[in-house]
DNA sequence: TAGGATCACCTAATCTTTTAGGTCATGGAG
DNA sequence: CTCCATGACCTAAAAGATTAGGTGATCCTA
């Protein structure tokens, strides 16, 4: 995709990008909408965020009518994955270091452990 | 138009803390000397961090001689939870499905892939 | 066509983070 | 005893984050 920043994102620009992700794209006045943060914002206050978003080249605008629509241009995979990346080198060291540690302490459900081992089993007969 | 913000560890910040964390405790003085960081910072830099995270909590000191001695109230490995959390909390909506994704998308090491694949089954013989 | 709503843009206030200078006390070297 | 290094404390400046007011343009509706 697009340019990978080395920004990360803060609370409420996540929660800006998190509605961006689940609507696909948004004006300010939908964005505003759609974010039942636990104090209502202004709208002045996400176009702000929005126009930060933008210069931290998170997302893109479009004009339509008179209004912008902002649309993502990072998703949230890569995101979520530059996050966790940011964990492991501060903390762990290796992914897999932190995937052990999850194991180990999360008192994961079973589902997902079956999962987990049926993807190991796969990589393991794979290899 | 104030601001209030949650208290994560910046930085310097975790980097100071690993410093206490690896040496058990250190005066400002053993902290700047222990980071090597990409530029060396100047003793009072230090010294203000020291202090902004006595202030959040995360270190309290002793007078030792005339200088302070700081030592780590909160341990790496509650530190790294928190971190954790903060990134599922955002990303992911489980530890599982973390883990899930790590399995799945980092392309782990044998070693590590065993190692989980042992514990799931203690883990699955014990329940 | 007047009035209100919506919107982009500019500005600003406050707060945090990072960095560091200045001041003053003290302890050790010469 | 004097001087300097070390250290605590105070202050602050620059940058970024967060929140929002003000202004003027434009569109919709009565």
């Amino acid at each position: 995709m697009p340019k990978p920043k080395a920004e990360n994102l803060t609370e409420v620009e996540q929660r800006a990008m998190e509605v961006l992700w689940s609507a696909g794209s948004g004006t300010v006045s939908e964005v505003l909408a759609a974010l039942d943060a636990p104090k209502p914002l202004a709208f002045n206050t996400v176009q702000t965020i929005l126009r930060i978003l933008e210069k931290k080249g998170y997302v893109r605008h479009r004009e339509e009518g008179r209004a912008f629509r902002y649309f993502a241009l990072v998703d949230k995979a890569t995101a979520s994955r530059s996050a966790v990346h940011s964990v492991v080198r501060r903390f762990f060291g290796s992914p897999g270091a932190l995937a052990v540690n999850l194991v180990q302490n999360e008192n994961l459900g079973a589902a997902d452990l079956a999962r987990i081992r049926r993807l190991i089993a796969d990589a393991e007969a794979r290899k």
